[in-house]
RNA sequence: GCGCUCGUAGCUCAAUUGGAUAGAGCGUCGGACUACGAAUCCGAAGGUUGCAGGUUCGACUCCUGCCGGGCGCACCA
């Protein structure tokens, strides 16, 4: 079954075309409707009036005249300025969920079609550091990140997961330093806690000590330079902490396995050549600049407009700049300012990007620093390094073919972090477009550089989630919390279930209960993380959703036999026709949660769904129904919206679902 | 200062990307258990969508200017 909102736009499409030629037909317009006028609708006709220099409701009824929608609709009646509304027949939907119920691979997509158009994508996510527990720092972007990934997957696309585990950055200059200091014998760092103080402490020095920040500096240039002899070291410290954050993804449920892992230090061979190639591209003369600077490319691929900037010879100070040597004299009062085409210089030591449409606080040029001033790289340097591993390079060995076990090319990257990177992200893909690392290299397409951000995790107060004493609260004590407060509940409620059932549904509903949480909400806005509000038993939450969902099983469990023959689905009471008419839609909700990235939408098409079920659940008796084809009719109900309730909520949403809690 | 982002019922949030009379939950008030799980359901009250303009058949949505909150702005990630 593909998406209905999707075939009736394809029907309109066709129904303009022969009405008024097919140029008027892109962009057709059809969305679901208000229920109280139409199951969905086409408005078209408004615009389309306009350009034709004809009333639109003259126009609604050529369409409507050249519509071919009787096998699934009423026919169309027009409202309003030029509204098309369309009503599916009872029919229609009977026959469809009829399809799906009886068809158990349909069932078990819920009837959910894969897209016609797949890619490999790309998602970013997770990526936590080394050397700490994880904290709630981490949890957005693991959850929706997550969703994302088994969103996209599900419609048919190859995803790589990839998490851009932060194992190689300046904060392991510290690590190693104190280390030094400290005398650590191997294996006395074992345990995930230790490692935290011990960054702590690290990190505390750090701060104030000024000789030791320095040489961490220089620590880290060693190890990045494969010069390090606290290599062993390292490595002690990134299996403990791959083992922790298995432990923790685990337990969230999250489909990211150690196959999925790609720290910065991946990257690490890689760094020096790369640097080298931007170096030589973007510098102002050099070898790739006339190429790649002869169309600069705004943020969306498109070649940017920079008509409204004063117009400044780009190559002026190119006199200056001829040899190698020279860019080291690019003085920085001298920057062209404002920048009207991406170029490479060394600025204040460092080696730097500078891109139109970047400025800091003195108007002036605002770099993207790709190497450091001491010859360390930084996380612009890795994740630009990233990102042309992902779309660019050939994969030849297996580590590298990891988790696809094939050579890939990636056609989207989605960069699933915080909101308040939207700065660098925005910069790393500009960099990218102008090094045309965007360039499919089998395809020649423009690969997606998508960054979907999310807010900040606030607690009751407002303000960023924090324990009292200030500190990031640790992942592990919030899940620990969440299910000791989900096990009271449970064991409250049905104390007669042995324990060790009551301790798994206690994980499923207190897990499960911060995820709901977390991607219910548009994801770009901020969100207050308060208890009492997620693991609520009521309202749109995940407690409810479940337990909506065990209702359904424990109708299973009773009917029995009664379950057994293929039947026949009469619509005929209101609440089945309003539940059977909300089941079809269940596609276009995963369509618009592909198409924006967004997760929330299913939440809100789910909750919406366990309302109409609820409805059909106190006016329909399903097992108890006077006629035997009643009972079996209503069963096929049950059957579908268990089936887009599993697969919503486990299997795209990243949910557990319960036949009993 | 510049940039990004947000502002919708008392509170927490939706609104299918410009569509019809802006919808839910919580809270409040009032109802429903000798019918498939009451971790449930039904009903009621609650709005100048921050303010002011503009664009058009139509604006919570787009544009401009204010007001208010959050975040970012050179070698951390």
């Amino acid at each position: 079954m593909i998406s209905i909102e999707a075939d009736l736009r394809q029907r309109c499409a066709l129904a303009i075309g022969r009405a008024f030629g097919a140029q008027h037909a892109a962009g057709v317009i059809v969305k679901a409707g208000d229920p109280k006028f139409a199951d969905y609708q086409c408005n078209s006709a408004m615009a389309l009036g306009k350009s034709l220099g004809l009333a639109p409701r003259q126009v609604a009824a050529q369409i409507v005249e050249h519509l071919s929608v009787s096998d699934i609709c009423e026919p169309p009646t027009i409202a309003g300025p030029g509204f098309i509304n369309f009503r599916l027949t009872t029919a229609h939907i009977g026959r469809t969920l009829e399809a799906i119920a009886a068809e158990p691979q349909a069932l078990a997509r819920a009837g959910v079609a894969k897209s016609a158009h797949r890619q490999t994508v790309v998602v970013d996510y997770a990526g936590p550091n080394i050397a700490k527990e994880m904290h709630v720092g981490h949890l957005r972007s693991s959850i929706i990140g997550d969703a994302i990934s088994r969103i996209l997957e599900f419609l048919g696309h190859t995803v790589v997961r990839q998490n851009h585990v932060g194992d190689f950055g300046t904060q392991f200059g510290m690590l190693i330093r104190h280390a030094q200091d400290m005398k650590l014998a191997d294996g006395a760092l074992a345990p995930i806690e230790d490692l935290d103080a011990y960054y702590k402490q690290a990190s505390q020095r750090d701060k104030t000590d000024p000789q030791f920040a320095l040489e961490a500096r220089r620590a880290v240039v060693d190890l990045q330079n494969g010069q390090s002899q606290a290599v062993e070291l390292w490595q002690q410290i990134r299996r403990e902490s791959r083992r922790h954050a298995q432990e923790i993804f685990q337990r969230l449920g999250l489909k990211l396995t150690e196959a999925d892992d790609r720290g910065e230090s991946f990257y690490a061979g890689r760094l020096p050549n790369l640097v080298e190639q931007i170096k030589n591209t973007l510098e102002v003369g050099g070898v790739g600049s006339q190429t790649a600077l002869r169309e600069p490319l705004g943020r969306d691929g498109a070649p940017a407009d920079f008509s409204h900037l004063p117009a400044i010879d780009q190559l002026e100070a190119a006199g200056a700049l001829q040899s190698p040597q020279a860019t080291e004299r690019v003085a920085d009062a001298q920057l062209p300012s404002p920048v009207v085409k991406p170029f490479a210089a060394i600025s204040q030591g460092a080696l730097c990007v500078f891109l139109p449409g970047y400025e800091d606080k003195d108007k002036k040029p605002f770099p993207l620093i790709i190497q450091k001033g001491d010859g360390a790289f930084l996380y612009a340097t890795t994740d630009l390094a990233a990102l042309h591993f992902r779309i660019m390079e050939d994969k030849q060995r297996p580590e590298d073919q990891l988790p696809l076990h094939a050579s890939w090319h990636a056609d989207r990257l989605i960069y699933t972090t915080d909101a308040r990177q939207a700065q660098h992200f925005s910069m790393v893909f500009d960099t990218a477009r102008a090094m045309r690392w965007h360039v499919h290299p089998e395809t020649g397409h423009l690969v997606d550089m998508i960054y979907a951000p999310f807010g900040s995790m606030l607690g009751a107060d407002g303000k960023p989630f924090k324990t009292r004493s200030g500190e990031s609260v640790k992942l592990r004590e919030l899940l620990d919390h969440a299910e000791a407060l989900a096990g009271r509940v449970v064991t409250e409620k049905n104390p007669s279930l042995p324990e060790a059932q009551r301790h798994h549904i206690a994980a499923a509903v207190g897990i499960g209960a911060i995820k709901y949480a977390d991607l219910k909400q548009d994801r770009t806005g901020d969100y207050e993380f308060v208890w009492e509000r997620i693991l609520a038993l009521d309202g749109n939450t995940g407690p409810y959703l479940q337990y909506a969902y065990t209702r359904i099983c424990s109708i299973f469990r009773k009917a029995g036999a009664m379950d057994a023959a293929p039947a026949r689905l009469d619509l005929i009471e209101p609440a089945e026709i309003n539940l059977a008419r909300h089941l079809l839609k269940f596609a276009d909700a995963v369509d618009a949660a592909a198409r924006d990235l967004k997760p929330h939408h299913i939440c809100t098409y789910i909750y919406e769904l366990s309302g109409f079920f609820s409805a059909f659940y106190e006016q329909c008796p399903v097992l108890k129904a006077p006629q035997p084809a009643t009972v079996s009719s209503r069963l096929i109900l049950c059957r579908v919206t268990a089936a887009v309730l599993q697969v919503g909520l486990r299997d795209l949403l990243g949910i557990a679902v319960l036949d009993e809690m």
